[in-house]
RNA sequence: CGGGGCGUAGCGCAGUCUGGUAGCGCGUCUGGUUCGGGACCAGAAGGUCGGAGGUUCAAAUCCUCUCGUCCCGACCA
């Protein structure tokens, strides 16, 4: 491609609003072009390299015995309705009625399309297994999309089903995709771990997360350095040494004392007022289950696992009370909470039941309790595992220290059994003449967002370095000065070398002084680049490098292209494995 | 959905407090000089100041409403 006759437009100014890396560089770079919230148009650069994840995907699933298909992105809200989602997805669901006022939404994913689809051509336990994919643009409505590429509304989704006769049977699916994956982000180039993730809204046994690990994540991951065992955080177990499932009183703990605190708020304000450490005073969340009122206690410095606690309370909508109404069931101002004469149940993670002699609120606007002796001066509903679990903490299989990162999800694996076969009809008869509902798995892989997090992890200073395997082109073609016609005519035909021999070219032929060219094609991203300048070529050199190289190589105009076949031939080798 | 910004030329911004000729930088176009890390000189084009209503002799500026967008939080297969 010839850069003159390219729609690379390129910014000199970093642009204010984007925050992270990979959206403030593919904005610069020319890579994409917001329309409006969360809605971005793909620029040719980002869509040849998303073109190149994609093919990646495609030869992996189809290697894993996958069929492509595309399902329609508009939907009737009937079959929405048969799985129970069209009241339960809530706003993220675009909803709209066409002309004869009937409802339709665009789909966010296709488990009712796929379902639907499989209802009416998978009948007998011979049709399976069967394993269904697309790459399709979905639209979600997210409240507050961000980041560019990184959680836009609408963006460029693969997901994958897949059908089976029975749980084993599915299991053996889910494994097949797994590795699939595995196989599709190491070939991207991108360092990723696999984690155990919780199902979530989609429901089903179990899953796992594909986490491109990037400092600029919004994920946080744990995982264990001996025995590999690797979680999200909400979903993480920690080895608990604490046992105990009631409080055991200690007889020589003085008795409870209101001290007022005023303004102290926080744990670790609380704590330096009364100079005791954060992990002697107890913290007291109340939460919405279901709309009931419930006080969590925690050591100071632990955090709540909301997951658990969901799981404990066996609830379906917990969240976080708001100020006011912790002000009504407590009678005191969030900073101020304590379990002492709570109204409302109260549960108590296992650390709380090893605490004595402690801190906590009085429920009393700015008043604290000294000496509170668990089990004398209040009573827990129950002592479980609740804490979120946290760097440092001990592996629940071998008891290793854990290890925390953060990571972006690129995708998402999940064994969903029947939740979707079940209520839309989705059965087959066995060899008996019984009819079962299929087991479903379910597998997603944010295509767009692969792009993101690899330019979160590939850039520096000047801009995008992509690895050759998903790079828009693989080398860039600089001559020096436009106007002589020695240096251009070298450049004409190294690029036209290079195209015959399969290699993606990006031939900067703009008449723009070389300082421009140098900044702008460090910054798009192509790893290699064969600078033509007058100096050298009189010596029958050009120079190459490497994007990420401080240094030049000279080559002897002879040998350009073969030693330029050679790097990137090493390159896509390199990442097949 | 709560909190906070911001909407003025293609992009980035000043001007708004204190009402009175709509500006700067980058980019674009013309001509010239330059030419290996975002050149320089001269000239030019480019605006319903997000929208609607109001106050006023006069509104980018004040008031009301509204739309959009970004950030933080909550939310998120």
């Amino acid at each position: 491609m010839r850069y003159s006759q390219a729609l690379i437009p390129t910014r000199k100014e970093t642009p204010v609003d984007a925050e992270l890396p990979s959206h403030r560089l593919m904005l610069r770079a020319g890579y994409i072009e917001q329309l409006t919230a969360g809605v971005y148009t793909l620029m040719p650069l980002a869509w040849r390299s998303v073109r190149k994840i994609e093919q990646i995907v495609r030869e992996e699933l189809d290697a894993a015995g996958a069929q492509e298909i595309l399902l329609p992105m508009v939907q009737p809200a009937e079959i929405w309705k048969l799985s129970g989602r069209w009241d339960h997805y809530g706003k993220e669901l675009l909803r709209f009625k066409d002309r004869k006022d009937q409802e339709f939404c665009l789909s966010p994913t296709h488990e009712e399309g796929v379902t639907d689809l499989a209802k009416r051509h998978i009948r007998s336990y011979r049709d399976m297994p069967k394993n269904l994919y697309q790459i399709q643009v979905k639209f979600r409505d997210e409240l507050r999309p961000r980041g560019g590429l990184m959680r836009g509304r609408e963006f460029l989704m693969k997901d994958g089903y897949s059908f089976d006769i029975s749980f084993e049977a599915a299991e053996e699916s889910y494994k097949k995709m797994y590795n699939a994956y595995t196989r599709i982000f190491k070939r991207c180039g991108l360092s990723f771990r696999a984690v155990e993730a919780d199902s979530g809204n989609i429901g089903g046994s179990h899953s796992h997360e594909f986490q491109v690990l990037a400092q600029t994540g919004e994920d946080r991951i744990l995982s264990c350095p001996k025995c590999g065992y690797a979680a999200n955080e909400e979903k993480a177990e920690v080895k608990r040494t604490v046992t105990a499932t009631t409080f055991e009183v200690l007889a020589d703990t003085p008795a409870k004392v209101e001290v007022h605190t005023p303004g102290q708020h926080s744990i670790d304000e609380v704590a330096a007022f009364l100079k005791i450490q954060p992990e002697q005073s107890i913290k007291t969340l109340v939460y919405l289950a279901d709309g009931e009122p419930v006080a969590v206690l925690l050591r100071g410095n632990d955090s709540l696992n909301e997951i658990k606690l969901t799981r404990l309370l066996g609830c379906e909508n917990l969240v976080m009370a708001s100020d006011s109404a912790v002000k009504e069931v407590m009678g005191a101002e969030v900073g101020s909470l304590g379990p002492c004469d709570a109204k409302i149940p109260v549960y108590a993670d296992l650390n709380v039941a090893t605490m004595h002699d402690c801190v906590c609120g009085a429920n009393h606007t700015d008043y604290h309790f000294m000496h509170i002796e668990p089990g004398r001066d209040f009573q827990a509903k129950a002592i479980a595992d609740l804490v979120l679990a946290q760097e440092g903490d001990a592996c629940p299989h071998c008891g290793e220290a854990l290890q925390a990162f953060k990571g972006i999800e690129v995708g998402h694996v999940f064994l969903l059994g029947t939740k979707y076969s079940e209520p839309m009809g989705a059965t087959y008869l066995d060899a008996a003449g019984d009819s079962h509902p299929c087991v479903m798995g379910c597998y997603g892989i944010g295509v767009t967002r692969v792009l993101a997090a690899a330019i979160e992890q590939y850039n520096d200073e000047n801009g995008i370095n992509l690895p050759t395997v998903i790079a828009p082109f693989q080398v860039i073609i600089a001559p020096m000065l436009m106007k002589n016609e020695t240096v251009v005519a070298a450049a004409d035909k190294i690029y036209a070398e290079l195209e015959a021999a399969g290699i993606e070219c990006l031939y900067d032929d703009r008449d723009v002084r070389a300082g421009v060219k140098f900044k702008d094609d460090d910054l798009l991203g192509v790893p290699y680049r064969i600078t033509i300048g007058e100096r050298n070529l009189k010596e029958g050199l050009v120079e190459f490098k490497h994007r990420a190289d401080a240094d030049n190589t000279k080559v002897a105009v002879g040998d350009i292209v073969e030693f330029v076949k050679a790097r990137v031939r090493a390159d896509l080798e390199a990442v097949k494995g």
